[in-house]
DNA sequence: ACCACAACCTGGCCGC
DNA sequence: TGCGGCCAGGTTGTGG
Protein backbone atom coordinates (compact mmCIF):
# COMPACT_ATOMS: atom_id res chain seq x y z
CA UNK A 1 0.00 0.00 0.00
CA UNK A 2 1.92 2.80 1.18
CA UNK A 3 4.15 5.29 -1.00
CA UNK A 4 6.20 8.03 0.00
CA UNK A 5 3.05 10.50 1.16
CA UNK A 6 1.20 7.86 3.10
CA UNK A 7 4.39 7.06 5.02
CA UNK A 8 4.96 10.35 5.69
CA UNK A 9 1.54 11.05 6.91
CA UNK A 10 2.17 7.94 9.25
CA UNK A 11 5.30 9.55 10.61
CA UNK A 12 4.07 12.84 11.07
CA UNK A 13 0.80 11.00 13.10
CA UNK A 14 3.74 8.83 14.91
CA UNK A 15 5.66 11.79 16.73
CA UNK A 16 3.33 13.32 18.95
CA UNK A 17 2.86 9.80 20.65
CA UNK A 18 5.67 8.35 20.70
CA UNK A 19 8.29 10.86 20.79
CA UNK A 20 9.65 10.89 24.90
CA UNK A 21 7.52 7.81 25.41
CA UNK A 22 9.90 4.45 26.37
CA UNK A 23 8.64 0.40 25.26
CA UNK A 24 7.88 -1.74 28.29
CA UNK A 25 6.78 -4.85 26.58
CA UNK A 26 7.00 -6.39 22.93
CA UNK A 27 4.44 -9.00 21.84
CA UNK A 28 4.96 -10.92 18.42
CA UNK A 29 2.24 -12.74 17.12
CA UNK A 30 4.24 -13.84 13.70
CA UNK A 31 7.54 -14.27 14.11
CA UNK A 32 8.82 -13.64 10.33
CA UNK A 33 7.57 -10.09 10.63
CA UNK A 34 11.01 -10.09 12.39
CA UNK A 35 13.54 -9.55 9.70
CA UNK A 36 16.14 -9.00 12.02
CA UNK A 37 17.12 -9.66 15.09
CA UNK A 38 15.75 -12.91 16.01
CA UNK A 39 12.90 -12.19 18.21
CA UNK A 40 14.20 -12.77 21.73
CA UNK A 41 17.20 -10.16 21.16
CA UNK A 42 14.57 -8.18 19.70
CA UNK A 43 12.28 -7.74 22.50
CA UNK A 44 15.67 -8.02 24.79
CA UNK A 45 17.17 -4.71 23.03
CA UNK A 46 13.62 -3.25 22.67
CA UNK A 47 12.19 -3.15 26.19
CA UNK A 48 13.34 0.06 28.22
CA UNK A 49 14.62 1.94 24.99
CA UNK A 50 13.14 5.65 24.96
CA UNK A 51 11.66 6.53 21.54
CA UNK A 52 14.01 9.91 20.58
CA UNK A 53 12.69 10.28 16.94
CA UNK A 54 10.44 8.81 14.05
CA UNK A 55 11.73 9.65 11.02
CA UNK A 56 10.74 8.63 6.79
CA UNK A 57 13.48 7.29 4.51
CA UNK A 58 11.94 6.42 1.20
CA UNK A 59 8.90 4.12 2.49
CA UNK A 60 10.72 3.00 5.25
CA UNK A 61 10.09 4.47 8.48
CA UNK A 62 12.93 4.99 11.31
CA UNK A 63 12.43 4.82 15.05
CA UNK A 64 15.70 6.14 16.54
CA UNK A 65 15.96 4.56 19.88
CA UNK A 66 17.67 5.56 23.07
CA UNK A 67 20.31 2.87 22.58
CA UNK A 68 21.63 4.42 19.56
CA UNK A 69 19.85 1.73 17.61
CA UNK A 70 17.27 2.18 14.65
CA UNK A 71 14.26 0.18 14.88
CA UNK A 72 12.70 0.24 11.19
CA UNK A 73 9.32 -0.55 9.70
CA UNK A 74 8.69 -1.36 5.83
CA UNK A 75 4.62 -1.37 5.62
CA UNK A 76 4.94 -3.02 2.13
CA UNK A 77 1.62 -3.47 0.66
CA UNK A 78 -1.28 -4.02 3.49
CA UNK A 79 0.94 -2.98 6.57
CA UNK A 80 -0.52 -0.65 9.41
CA UNK A 81 1.03 0.92 11.96
CA UNK A 82 -1.79 2.00 14.57
CA UNK A 83 -1.57 3.85 18.24
CA UNK A 84 -4.17 2.24 20.34
CA UNK A 85 -4.90 2.28 24.38
CA UNK A 86 -3.73 -1.11 25.51
CA UNK A 87 -6.82 -3.14 26.22
CA UNK A 88 -8.25 -2.08 22.68
CA UNK A 89 -9.79 -5.22 21.19
CA UNK A 90 -7.01 -7.06 19.09
CA UNK A 91 -7.73 -7.86 15.32
CA UNK A 92 -6.69 -10.99 14.11
CA UNK A 93 -3.65 -9.00 11.68
CA UNK A 94 -2.05 -6.97 14.76
CA UNK A 95 1.28 -9.34 14.24
CA UNK A 96 3.97 -6.57 16.84
CA UNK A 97 2.84 -4.98 19.76
CA UNK A 98 5.18 -2.61 21.00
CA UNK A 99 3.49 -1.52 24.85
CA UNK A 100 4.35 2.61 26.03
CA UNK A 101 4.96 3.50 28.88
CA UNK A 102 1.49 5.83 29.11
CA UNK A 103 -1.10 3.04 28.97
CA UNK A 104 -0.85 3.33 24.82
CA UNK A 105 0.37 0.68 22.24
CA UNK A 106 1.84 0.96 18.74
CA UNK A 107 0.62 -2.16 16.85
CA UNK A 108 1.86 -3.08 13.22
CA UNK A 109 -1.48 -4.57 11.31
CA UNK A 110 -0.69 -6.74 8.34
CA UNK A 111 -2.96 -8.34 6.51
CA UNK A 112 -0.35 -10.06 3.80
CA UNK A 113 2.63 -10.18 6.16
CA UNK A 114 4.69 -8.69 3.76
CA UNK A 115 5.99 -6.04 5.92
CA UNK A 116 8.75 -5.86 8.14
CA UNK A 117 10.48 -5.05 10.93
CA UNK A 118 14.21 -4.81 11.32
CA UNK A 119 16.74 -3.62 14.41
CA UNK A 120 19.89 -2.30 13.46
CA UNK A 121 22.67 -0.82 15.02
CA UNK A 122 23.70 1.60 11.79
CA UNK A 123 19.96 2.48 9.95
CA UNK A 124 22.24 2.19 6.64
CA UNK A 125 22.07 -1.54 6.93
CA UNK A 126 18.86 -1.22 5.69
CA UNK A 127 17.93 2.15 3.95
CA UNK A 128 21.73 3.27 2.64
CA UNK A 129 21.08 1.98 -0.49
CA UNK A 130 18.17 4.20 -1.58
CA UNK A 131 17.94 6.71 -4.09
CA UNK A 132 17.52 10.32 -3.21
CA UNK A 133 14.11 11.75 -1.63
CA UNK A 134 12.43 13.31 -4.45
CA UNK A 135 11.08 16.42 -2.15
CA UNK A 136 14.36 17.07 -0.49
CA UNK A 137 15.20 20.84 -1.14
CA UNK A 138 18.43 19.75 -2.38
CA UNK A 139 17.55 17.31 -4.65
CA UNK A 140 17.45 20.01 -7.97
CA UNK A 141 15.75 19.10 -11.99
CA UNK A 142 19.49 19.33 -12.52
CA UNK A 143 20.40 15.95 -10.59
CA UNK A 144 17.16 14.37 -11.80
CA UNK A 145 18.65 14.70 -15.59
CA UNK A 146 22.09 13.60 -14.45
CA UNK A 147 20.08 10.48 -13.00
CA UNK A 148 18.00 9.66 -16.57
CA UNK A 149 20.90 10.38 -18.72
CA UNK A 150 22.71 6.87 -18.22
CA UNK A 151 19.35 4.84 -18.19
CA UNK A 152 18.40 3.02 -21.07
CA UNK A 153 15.42 1.21 -19.30
CA UNK A 154 11.07 2.12 -19.18
CA UNK A 155 10.85 5.41 -17.32
CA UNK A 156 8.56 4.03 -15.28
CA UNK A 157 10.07 1.10 -13.69
CA UNK A 158 13.04 3.57 -13.44
CA UNK A 159 10.65 5.88 -11.08
CA UNK A 160 9.45 2.67 -8.84
CA UNK A 161 13.26 1.54 -8.70
CA UNK A 162 14.40 2.45 -4.81
CA UNK A 163 17.91 2.50 -5.46
CA UNK A 164 17.22 5.39 -8.41
CA UNK A 165 14.83 7.40 -6.38
CA UNK A 166 13.00 6.75 -3.04
CA UNK A 167 9.37 6.78 -2.63
CA UNK A 168 7.76 6.80 -5.63
CA UNK A 169 5.02 3.55 -6.07
CA UNK A 170 2.79 2.42 -8.85
CA UNK A 171 0.13 5.12 -7.86
CA UNK A 172 2.54 7.72 -7.70
CA UNK A 173 4.10 6.97 -11.00
CA UNK A 174 1.20 6.92 -13.10
CA UNK A 175 0.27 10.06 -11.67
CA UNK A 176 3.13 12.20 -12.19
CA UNK A 177 4.15 10.60 -15.92
CA UNK A 178 -0.07 11.77 -16.55
CA UNK A 179 0.76 15.45 -14.99
CA UNK A 180 3.43 15.45 -17.39
CA UNK A 181 1.96 13.82 -20.59
CA UNK A 182 4.84 10.86 -20.45
CA UNK A 183 4.32 7.29 -21.52
CA UNK A 184 5.28 4.92 -19.16
CA UNK A 185 7.64 2.95 -21.60
CA UNK A 186 9.96 6.37 -22.93
CA UNK A 187 13.07 5.00 -22.83
CA UNK A 188 14.69 7.20 -19.59
CA UNK A 189 18.03 8.64 -21.66
CA UNK A 190 15.33 9.37 -24.57
CA UNK A 191 13.20 11.99 -22.47
CA UNK A 192 13.71 16.18 -23.64
CA UNK A 193 15.26 18.68 -21.63
CA UNK A 194 11.55 19.63 -21.22
CA UNK A 195 10.27 16.35 -20.41
CA UNK A 196 12.72 16.18 -18.07
CA UNK A 197 11.98 19.59 -16.39
CA UNK A 198 8.02 18.68 -16.66
CA UNK A 199 8.90 15.19 -14.94
CA UNK A 200 10.21 16.62 -11.82
CA UNK A 201 7.73 18.78 -10.85
CA UNK A 202 4.85 16.75 -11.69
CA UNK A 203 6.22 14.20 -9.30
CA UNK A 204 7.12 16.35 -6.39
CA UNK A 205 3.74 18.11 -7.35
CA UNK A 206 1.90 14.43 -6.78
CA UNK A 207 3.66 13.31 -4.00
CA UNK A 208 3.21 17.03 -1.85
CA UNK A 209 -0.29 16.75 -2.76
CA UNK A 210 -0.37 13.06 -1.65
CA UNK A 211 0.95 14.35 1.92
CA UNK A 212 -1.70 17.30 1.92
CA UNK A 213 -4.51 14.55 1.27
CA UNK A 214 -3.11 12.37 3.54
CA UNK A 215 -2.36 9.53 1.47
CA UNK A 216 -4.47 7.20 -1.07
CA UNK A 217 -6.79 5.13 0.72
CA UNK A 218 -7.61 2.29 -2.07
CA UNK A 219 -8.61 -0.23 0.13
CA UNK A 220 -5.98 -1.37 3.04
CA UNK A 221 -4.31 2.57 3.82
CA UNK A 222 -4.71 3.74 7.31
CA UNK A 223 -3.23 6.67 8.99
CA UNK A 224 -1.97 5.98 12.79
CA UNK A 225 -5.52 6.61 13.66
CA UNK A 226 -7.18 4.39 11.76
CA UNK A 227 -8.49 7.11 9.20
CA UNK A 228 -8.14 7.12 5.24
CA UNK A 229 -6.49 9.38 3.48
CA UNK A 230 -8.73 11.63 0.87
CA UNK A 231 -6.38 12.00 -2.10
CA UNK A 232 -8.25 9.01 -3.63
CA UNK A 233 -10.52 11.51 -4.88
CA UNK A 234 -7.80 13.37 -6.24
CA UNK A 235 -6.28 10.72 -8.80
CA UNK A 236 -6.63 11.78 -12.06
CA UNK A 237 -5.54 8.56 -14.37
CA UNK A 238 -4.87 5.83 -11.80
CA UNK A 239 -7.52 3.30 -11.54
CA UNK A 240 -9.70 5.30 -14.36
CA UNK A 241 -9.43 2.74 -16.69
CA UNK A 242 -12.02 3.30 -20.00
CA UNK A 243 -13.30 6.81 -17.78
CA UNK A 244 -12.77 10.29 -19.55
CA UNK A 245 -9.26 11.62 -20.09
CA UNK A 246 -9.44 14.25 -17.09
CA UNK A 247 -7.46 16.83 -20.09
CA UNK A 248 -8.60 15.04 -23.24
CA UNK A 249 -11.49 12.96 -22.60
CA UNK A 250 -9.69 9.88 -24.42
CA UNK A 251 -10.66 6.99 -22.46
CA UNK A 252 -8.14 5.71 -19.97
CA UNK A 253 -6.15 2.59 -20.66
CA UNK A 254 -4.70 0.06 -18.84
CA UNK A 255 -1.36 -1.94 -19.47
CA UNK A 256 1.17 -4.06 -17.55
CA UNK A 257 4.69 -2.16 -17.72
CA UNK A 258 7.66 -3.86 -15.66
CA UNK A 259 5.44 -6.22 -14.57
CA UNK A 260 2.97 -3.79 -12.71
CA UNK A 261 -0.42 -2.72 -13.63
CA UNK A 262 -0.13 0.97 -15.76
CA UNK A 263 -2.38 3.58 -16.62
CA UNK A 264 -1.98 6.24 -19.12
CA UNK A 265 -3.91 8.36 -21.52
CA UNK A 266 -3.35 7.10 -24.95
CA UNK A 267 -3.48 10.73 -26.49
CA UNK A 268 -1.58 12.80 -24.20
CA UNK A 269 1.56 9.84 -23.22
CA UNK A 270 1.98 9.00 -26.60
CA UNK A 271 4.69 6.84 -27.36
CA UNK A 272 7.97 7.49 -28.75
CA UNK A 273 8.10 8.54 -32.58
CA UNK A 274 10.26 5.68 -34.71
CA UNK A 275 13.27 7.33 -36.13
CA UNK A 276 13.84 6.70 -39.54
CA UNK A 277 17.47 5.25 -40.51
C1' DA B 1 22.13 -2.84 -17.34
C1' DC B 2 17.92 -4.48 -18.20
C1' DC B 3 13.90 -7.65 -18.45
C1' DA B 4 10.62 -11.34 -17.28
C1' DC B 5 8.98 -14.05 -13.85
C1' DA B 6 8.28 -16.25 -9.37
C1' DA B 7 7.90 -15.86 -4.56
C1' DC B 8 6.34 -13.94 -0.27
C1' DC B 9 0.81 -13.78 1.77
C1' DT B 10 -4.19 -12.75 2.29
C1' DG B 11 -8.49 -11.04 0.88
C1' DG B 12 -11.80 -8.80 -2.30
C1' DC B 13 -14.22 -9.10 -6.46
C1' DC B 14 -16.12 -11.19 -10.62
C1' DG B 15 -18.06 -14.75 -13.35
C1' DC B 16 -20.06 -19.23 -13.46
C1' DT C 1 -23.09 -20.61 -1.40
C1' DG C 2 -19.07 -22.18 -3.40
C1' DC C 3 -15.07 -22.26 -6.42
C1' DG C 4 -11.64 -20.81 -9.64
C1' DG C 5 -9.26 -17.01 -11.47
C1' DC C 6 -7.56 -12.47 -11.29
C1' DC C 7 -6.15 -8.41 -8.96
C1' DA C 8 -3.70 -5.63 -5.33
C1' DG C 9 -0.01 0.33 -2.75
C1' DG C 10 6.22 -3.62 -2.62
C1' DT C 11 10.61 -5.91 -2.71
C1' DT C 12 13.93 -9.53 -3.66
C1' DG C 13 16.07 -13.20 -6.05
C1' DT C 14 16.90 -16.03 -10.24
C1' DG C 15 17.86 -16.72 -14.86
C1' DG C 16 18.44 -14.97 -19.43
Amino acid sequence: MPELPEVETIAQGLREPLVGRQFTGVHVGWADLIARPAVEELKRRLVGQRILDVQRRGKYLVFALSSGASLIVHLRMTGRLLIKNSGAELDKHDHLILVLDDGRELRFNEMRKLGRVYLVDDEDEIVGDLGPEPLDDDFTAADFAALLSTRRGMIKPLLLNQRFMAGVGNIYADEALFAARIHPERRADTLTAEEIERLYHAIRQVLRQGIENRGTTLTAYRDVEGREGVNQEYLQVSRRTDEPCLRCGTPIERTVVGGRGTYFCPKCQKPALEVGG
